[in-house]
DNA sequence: CATATATAATTCGATATCGAACTAATCAAG
DNA sequence: CTTGATTAGTTCGATATCGAATTATATATG
């Protein structure tokens, strides 16, 4: 019992370990001024698709409004994002990514491509626990808007 | 090939979401003032033992040193650690943890433990991705160093 | 229409992160 | 010793995060 509570502790420890490095190594291959919460935006709206609120992207990032506003302010000034006011509700901002968003993000996916298959390749089982996270994921989510 | 290729990007994305999810579960349940990094470096001082030098910690949580100095001032500043000047090299430093601060440690994984038991009991399988997270969290660290 | 309430976003202030420059102490070479 | 290089830590400035107050717009109610 106390094993497997510790070890229930050592998952998060790991998952957080893991995503500082990770952050770190997307971080070294952005282009200079986009912070890797910022690419995780140009991720989200070139994959996802775009024309989405601010609020709706706090939302989906878990994040205060106040910070999306900062966020969305960089991208901008950088050209990477273009906000418009909602035509039908002007309360309301829709944020659509630039030709330039789409590109630094491409450019840096195909730059982490490498050394993540590296990584990949050496550890066995990697995508199975796939499954996992996202239930995982879901789960955590759903206790949180409860 | 290329599912493959972006399911080695989902792992890392979802790694990131349940970092963030974590780290909003564990805030709400420190006290005022103490932020999720400076509760890992409790956790840290008081499950692996203290008398370390900044350095090491900085070394340890793969944070620069000016943040280590920052995190242990306020950490300080509330009583939660205590810093003596290393004996053999006044250059060092040495933190200690106090008794204080391991309460505050110890209640607060106190606090977490019913949250984390609770969505591990939904999800089938968690504690058996640790260790591919570890062999993952390894290679990271050491592909970071060289 | 007028007013109250609700919603979307921004502003403000306080704290965290962190690269670069700096200070203090130690070590190494002569 | 003395001097140069190295190491540990801090300071400083710039950016990020985010709770609380504020502004602007929209919706609901009388």
């Amino acid at each position: 019992m106390q094993d497997h509570r510790s070890n229930l502790f050592r998952v998060f420890n790991e998952i957080g370990i893991i995503h500082q490095l990770a952050t770190a190594e997307l971080a070294q291959r952005l282009p200079d001024g986009v912070h890797p919460s910022q690419f995780g935006l140009l991720s989200n709206l070139s994959r996802l698709g775009d024309g989405k609120t601010p609020k709706d992207l706090a939302r989906a990032f878990q994040v205060p409004k106040a910070s999306m506003t900062n966020s969305l302010m960089q991208l901008e000034k950088r050209g990477l994002i273009r906000v418009e006011v909602h035509p039908d509700d002007a309360r309301k901002k829709l944020v659509y990514i630039t030709d330039a968003g789409r590109k630094v993000f491409v450019d840096t996916v195909a730059a982490m491509e490498g050394p993540i298959a590296e990584i990949a390749a050496d550890i066995d089982g990697l995508v199975d626990i796939l499954p996992v996270l996202e239930r995982l994921r879901i789960k955590m989510d759903a206790a949180r808007d409860g």
